[in-house]
DNA sequence: AAGTGGTCTAGACCACTTC
DNA sequence: AAGTGGTCTAGACCACTTG
């Protein structure tokens, strides 16, 4: 069995989870493709079962283990080594890293319009009200990967302190320096779309390629929805893969 | 607040969850958005706080609630209005079912192959081994609605008494009962597809209409994968949707 | 029979939000 | 200050899998 560090005093469980998902991602415990029993663990690092137990919890939430009474916990070496996951929300740039390209920024557009019926019924706000919308293109080695339409209402504006250059970062840091509010979860619908000539120049492919579109409504803690964001994405730079689990 | 039944003595964590994900449902909570404190529901419901928090993290990890510090646990409404996500593993005529159309099933073809590279590769086996392939049409109130193909590698089978007739249930039940193993988890690949001559015969649609694939891998507890599928989704019969979460 | 994770209790204290 | 969920302990017993 490798050997396991032992914890000082400061936030026990978040220290526990980052030795344990390193040495997981190491692969410190290829070997038998299990985690140490809960006891030794809790041992080992000078913490109770519980704790372990909550760790444990987390990764296991997170697809990365799966625990069986008088087996043990199952390393799910396959889901670990998935680099890109549709059901986990990252930044634009930082999924284009993380698939092994550079990022950057091909253009930022944003625009002030009134909501028409659709963006209205999604951000339940009124027909009409001012909306920014954000257009952008996701640069992967310098080609065309994904085009991003964001929406929000001007009404969650607080800070109304802000210049057009605040919309060139992620959409998330203006909603949170400006709006105070965050995105804790989206509820994303994935769609086929056959490219049209708008979309064919922009992502720099062939008219009528099929290629996914993601309708993106993202929510805050009150369950209002704050941003809409429809997403193209271009094809053969990244695969969309999703854990998926019974509950 | 609504009343909240006291539980009788059986598996108390399993009927805790299964009354407040009911009453969840049912929007007994929709006045406040949230439910009671965790001390509040362990006294109600007669158990001890730890359960209740065991319970509490079994709803997060599935998205339908969010627990803030400071603030209370929060109900993700949008979530559980939910009724088809992509993340959460379901057998075709349940998730048709659960669209509200009514399901049959338009045909299954079985037949035994030698595995391609292809096949081999992603079931880990080796080429030329033998192989189960399982083609299967399922219709949504009639109409064409996913076309699969399964792939199971014949080595898999430890009780040959079987006929063609047991590939025709769903085949997670042919690995539970010929194969003694069960696919605990599976990554799933999304892609848009043009449909070529052969998918526009079958699901009745028009050639060159795309449509989302998905290539699914399921593995079992070991972590070997079991279960390789090719599933074509007719469109406008579903909403693919999936929940996307910060880790 | 031994070893594993699962359930459960009773309590203490901490960190964050709201008033 | 009061109320919320988060962390943590120390222990007991149960249910399942394996030899």
């Amino acid at each position: 069995m490798p050997h396991i560090p032992k914890l000082d005093n400061e936030q026990l469980s978040s220290k526990a989870h980052k030795i344990l998902l390193a040495m997981l991602r190491e692969g410190a415990f290829d070997q038998s493709g299990k985690l140490p029993p809960e006891e030794i663990l809790a041992q080992k690092l000078g913490i109770s079962r519980s704790v372990v137990r909550d760790v444990l919890a987390a990764f296991e939430s997170e697809g990365f283990i799966t625990r069986r009474r008088g087996i043990g916990t199952i390393i799910n070496k396959h889901v670990l080594k998935v680099t890109s996951r549709l059901d986990l929300e990252k930044e634009f740039l930082e999924e284009v890293a993380d698939c092994g390209y550079t990022p950057s920024v091909g253009f930022v557009t944003p625009s002030v319009i009134k909501a028409d019926e659709e963006a209205a019924e999604r951000l339940e706000i009124p027909v009409g009200e001012e909306l920014i919308v954000v257009e952008r293109l996701i640069l992967a080695n310098g080609q065309p990967a994904i085009y991003c339409i964001d929406h929000l209402s001007s009404s969650l504006i607080i800070d109304n302190n802000y210049s057009l250059n605040d919309l060139k970062p992620p959409i998330f840091s203006f909603l949170e320096q400006y709006c105070h509010c965050s995105v804790q979860m989206d509820l994303t619908k994935i769609a086929p779309y056959l490219t049209d000539d708008h979309l064919a120049e922009i992502l720099n492919i062939s008219q009528g390629t099929p290629i996914l579109y993601l309708d993106e409504l993202g929510y805050d803690i009150h369950q209002k929805p704050v941003l809409w964001s429809k997403e193209y994405y271009a094809p053969g730079i990244f695969e969309f893969t999703v854990l998926r689990r019974k509950i």
